[in-house]
DNA sequence: AGCCGATCTGAGCGGAACTTGAGGATCACG
DNA sequence: CGTGATCCTCAAGTTCCGCTCAGATCGGCT
């Protein structure tokens, strides 16, 4: 059974595929998200029954690493990571992982948890993954249409110019461009931006998006997707057309 | 989306039954384990996508009522429960319990991993039995004679054209291109496209698909089944005579 | 405490989406 | 070929949903 595993520190690796080999898994190493793309793309070999994917990689977040997998694959996906917080959590079950799983964890659950997704996964004939390099999109601040994100110093600028927001503004933003293009439905967005299991009662959410796309002055950008939610419309076409 | 709730607390279960209402879910209440194992057996109507089991029931033992769920039906698990330590856990998960998730949890993150189960669950029935290779593609782009359908992004393109829906003709289409070929039932349809438990009063399925068969413009690609549903026609062969 | 910005709530509006009903077309079957 | 059932189309209603505005409430800061 094969299992691909996305993980930088060698260290931590190295004791992963030992046990894993030992209970009969023959892993492919990754060792970074550019590297764990490269190794889905349909090669005519037995395709990888599980991704064990750490979020903490160098070179791109791991949650973008895992929707991209998601984008073109069916293969299950556990996310490994220190994130314990709830937000991480629900986002990236939310972004296509089938199980999230922190760190410290105990080896012989994660064993038995990727026993249970490999089970589950009847791994469909997948679609040719996206090259990885189609789209180079950096770790670190994003950018789409002008507009860039800084998370961490919670700027954002629009060619050039300096556009403040509140906080729930831009954590909305964040999350939006997080994937552009993607619609992220109105629950999903008040778990992540909202303390999880909120109800938003009143208007707030439409508020909040009126409010921020005022301050942005980009008309189109933020698209209502009726009786779903939102999502950003990113400059080039998000489809990339098949060939 | 139907849901079966095992939980012999009534106050937990009356807040959760009102939580997961009200995120879409149509959710049976069982008390007991032998109440839940009743509740499984087919009996025509729509199947459970998920079941939710506590382990803390009073007739038998939790463990026992997973095995036997595993024996009979291939229903994603949850397993719900107090008991936190490893050897429990993976007990649970090697019993066939697709996940495991303690208490006190995040109600935002038992929805998240909800969803994930639910999205790599089993296949809606079909009227006619599919043929054992179709595997009916659960992640990632769908595609069928030149129509792609991107679930996350909720669009789709005709031959590179894009081609804008409604909510309603976008999930009728999702969910018939889930399995071409297969002949989907009217009450099944509207259990899945439509909030459940209603019965389709007028001509409304009838508009919308005539509305999704004018936009997509492929003649021929929706078709009726006359007094049970309908269905995708794919490209290849594969078209089991129905009456 | 008092201020001020941020967030939330409620009402009203407008338009898109959905539903309904009637009449015509088509199909299955005798 | 006739008949009833089922499906399709069209053109109204009707509901639902997102947007905006204005006022209330919250929460951090001095």
């Amino acid at each position: 059974m094969r299992l691909l595993l996305v993980e930088d520190d060698e260290r931590v690796a190295a004791a992963l595929v030992a046990v894993l080999g030992r209970h009969g898994f023959q892993v492919r190493h990754a060792r970074s998200g550019h590297e764990a793309l490269d190794a889905l793309v349909p090669d005519g070999n037995e395709p990888y029954r599980v991704v064990l994917l750490d979020l903490g990689l160098p070179d791109r977040d791991g949650f973008e690493v895992c929707s991209r997998i998601r984008a073109g694959s069916g293969v299950p996906v556990i996310m490994v990571t220190a994130r314990a917080d709830i937000r991480s959590r629900i986002h990236g079950l939310n972004l296509g992982a089938d199980d999230y799983v922190t760190k410290p964890y105990d080896m012989g659950e994660l064993l038995a948890r990727i026993h249970a997704v490999a089970r589950r996964g009847a791994q469909p004939p997948s679609v040719a993954v996206p090259a990885p390099d189609a789209v180079p999109q950096q770790r670190g601040p994003l950018e789409s249409r002008g507009i860039r994100i800084d998370r961490e110093r919670r700027r954002v600028s629009v060619d050039g110019r300096d556009v403040p927001l509140t906080r729930k503004e831009f954590d909305l933003l964040a999350l939006l461009a997080q994937s552009p293009g993607v619609v992220y439905r109105r629950e999903q967005i008040f778990s992540e931006v909202w303390r999880s299991g909120w109800e938003g009662n009143g208007r707030t959410l439409e508020v909040h998006i009126g409010s921020l796309r005022n301050k942005l002055a980009l008309p189109g950008l933020v698209e209502a997707v009726r009786g779903v939610g939102y999502r950003l419309i990113p400059d080039s076409p998000s489809a990339p057309a098949e060939h």
